[in-house]
DNA sequence: CGGGTTCTTGACTATCTTCAACGAAAGTGG
DNA sequence: CCACTTTCGTTGAAGATAGTCAAGAACCCG
């Protein structure tokens, strides 16, 4: 998940497939702190996220860790680049995944309608990385974690009365290495939302909406 | 062109294609200031960029302009996303183009090896992407600067006795909005950089590279 | 319950942005 | 071709914002 607006999701709910290669895939559990790739490793396989959260990261060359996305269901993750993943990847709540072999997203040989599929995936990435660099471009802190928060309570949300509720699997150091800040000043940032009871933090990793139009209109301030 | 270290670019060199779909294909020479396309618009072709320099933008809800990258030579460029463009791009200097209709990439009944050449390049765009994220991640301007004139010294740069120039076809205000910064700062890193005589200004748009490893040094240090 | 990690908060500092002015370059029309 | 106008780039000063350093509080895990 890149913070974005949600744009259009291609459906991909399960298909009553029969006999084609929607069918070539393993569905996998895992548990939170495995890691499922890491950065140059061979990609055999491109993962598909019915539930749980992943995080991918890169290890820049002075040590420092960029977070460059989270996994979130209905995201499809680790696309190869010359045939090896181009970031760590790891597991952040206990997660279902359904994995395909590279091949149908490069090879000609694989299963026409999930090479389709798998393509359009590749492309809408583009859009929403796109979307984020919107983001990161120029936004003030606040703002950041406002459309951080806005985009994961339209996304992931459940409805609690009249306002909306989310989890956080993530660490403020997770969100402050993707959005280019500082765990400091994401912790004075969700404060400061906080006091002007824009949100609720009910515990450390759970998140309450009370004013979902002024996170938005924070959000969409620069956007 | 995103700031990124330079990657493994799949070669595409003219081939000697003999009545396959590479020469499905039609050359363009565009003028600085034109439009190629705009967001929005339904995509009809992909691009790839022989000589010249584009430049892709998003105009965001606040009226903000973020560039999304530049188009060089070598790079492909206008991939669709449920069939429109997802940004606006306009020529920087004269270009000379090839374009290839959409189905090639999207479809199963164009040519199987542009096809695959046109999906490598979209995963080629994700990584790069990745890499321009750990640069806007968290770098001061200056590094920032010295990261994006390092990129393009080594892309683009020309050998001038022990030295390297190149050319700087956007404006202050195009790079300011590429890395997240202001027209002010961009100049002031500038100003930095020629003060510390690890580049020369030649001219407004033309700047040599006096000292590639203390550049590459200020680039790397966060990266 | 205890120890280590994570989160929050405070004080201070560095950096970037903003506002403003000026100079240089480029485009326009006579 | 030159004068005029406009845009673009640089620089300065002041203010705002985020980073750094440090300490304490809350949380998690065994």
């Amino acid at each position: 998940m890149y913070v974005t607006t949600p744009s259009l999701r291609s459906e991909i709910a399960p298909r009553k497939s029969r006999g084609n290669a929607l069918h070539d895939h393993i569905t996998r559990d895992v548990k939170a702190g495995a890691y499922l790739f890491r950065q140059h490793d061979r990609a055999e396989r491109i993962y598909k996220i019915t539930s749980g959260v992943l995080r991918l990261t890169r290890l820049t060359l002075a040590g420092r860790r960029q977070v460059i996305a989270f996994g979130y269901p209905g995201d499809i993750i680790g696309f190869p680049s010359n045939g090896t993943h181009t970031t760590d990847c790891d597991v952040l709540s206990d997660a279902v995944l359904a994995s395909y072999p590279r091949r149908h997203l490069e090879g000609m040989d694989g299963d026409p309608e999930l090479h389709m599929e798998l393509l359009q995936a590749a492309l809408r990435e583009i859009t929403e990385m796109q979307e984020h660099f919107i983001m990161l471009g120029r936004k003030t802190a606040t703002e950041k974690i406002a459309a951080f928060l806005s985009v994961l309570s339209k996304r992931v949300g459940q409805p609690l009365g009249l306002f909306n509720q989310f989890s956080l699997p993530m660490s403020r150091a997770d969100i402050a290495d993707f959005l280019g800040l500082t765990t400091e000043t994401v912790s004075r940032s969700l404060t400061q939302l906080r006091k002007g009871n824009v949100i609720s933090i009910e515990s450390i990793h759970t998140v309450i909406v009370l004013k979902p139009d002024a996170l938005q209109a924070l959000a969409e301030s620069c956007e």
